[in-house]
DNA sequence: TATTATAGTTAGCAAACGCTAACTTGTCAA
DNA sequence: TTGACAAGTTAGCGTTTGCTAACTATAATA
């Protein structure tokens, strides 16, 4: 079963918010998406059953090794595409909205390339 | 109703097929898109509905006024994406590819941003 | 004229993914 | 111990958007 955008929507919130605390429930992932319960228990349940995610004993969700990897490389999407549209002018909401969109879209090939120029012309007004 | 990515793309084949010829009809949609009879009928109605098409006695497509302005919208993002994408050293069938994708997905000041960039940056390549 | 091919429609299925309602389960305080 | 709240699950709904099967209508051909 491939990731579509809503199951690495789930998967990118799992690895933000394990980077602030280890202990990571489900009711947490709803709030922070603004998603019901049920919406997330099916979410969670699907990722487990692809073996992105484990939960433990207490109801902790972790990612597994094949899940981080996952979500490091949505993560990294979003955080390029967002810092490259606000480097292009524009405003941090709307730069971050966007990227949340088109993180799930681009294929590797693109995003390198993105990457590369980004490397090449990034941070214009930083530059002197 | 806010036009999806799936009524999107049927209005924006309607364009393109449009510029090929004045006689458009589902069925040239449905084998350009690669989708069934049935899956175009629905969205023709669809967008006839939302005042986007009018078929005419012979049942041909034929784009309104808002209709056309929102389909050159949409193929213009395509266009600016595609080509960019290209510049940037992507394939260009993965640069279609994705551009098909991400030309739904962006808000106007991202793409106006990034207009703006790639008449500053674009076709490096052929720059002397 | 009768047959056949082409275009379009209708009916209904399936998957994805949001929701509410209502249930279970576990913990904690009165 | 009991009552209440918080977290999670189950059941089932609604929308979007693809599909097939089967129908209708029209046009061209044998």
């Amino acid at each position: 079963m491939t990731l579509r955008e809503s199951g690495e929507m789930y998967l990118e919130t799992i690895y933000i918010l394990s980077q602030d605390s280890s202990e990571v429930r489900s009711i947490d992932v709803g709030s922070y998406m603004g998603f019901s319960k049920p919406s997330v228990s099916r979410a969670v349940g699907l990722l487990k059953k692809d073996g992105l995610i484990i939960t433990d004993e207490a109801g902790f969700i972790k990612l597994t090794e094949e899940g981080e990897a996952r979500a490091k490389r949505i993560y990294e999407r979003h955080t390029l595409l967002s810092h490259l549209l606000v480097d292009l002018g524009v405003d941090e909401q709307t730069a971050t909205e966007d990227a949340c969109r088109i993180e799930h879209y681009i294929s590797d090939k693109t995003f390198e390339a993105i990457k590369k120029h980004a490397n090449k012309y990034g941070s214009e007004d930083k530059k002197t």
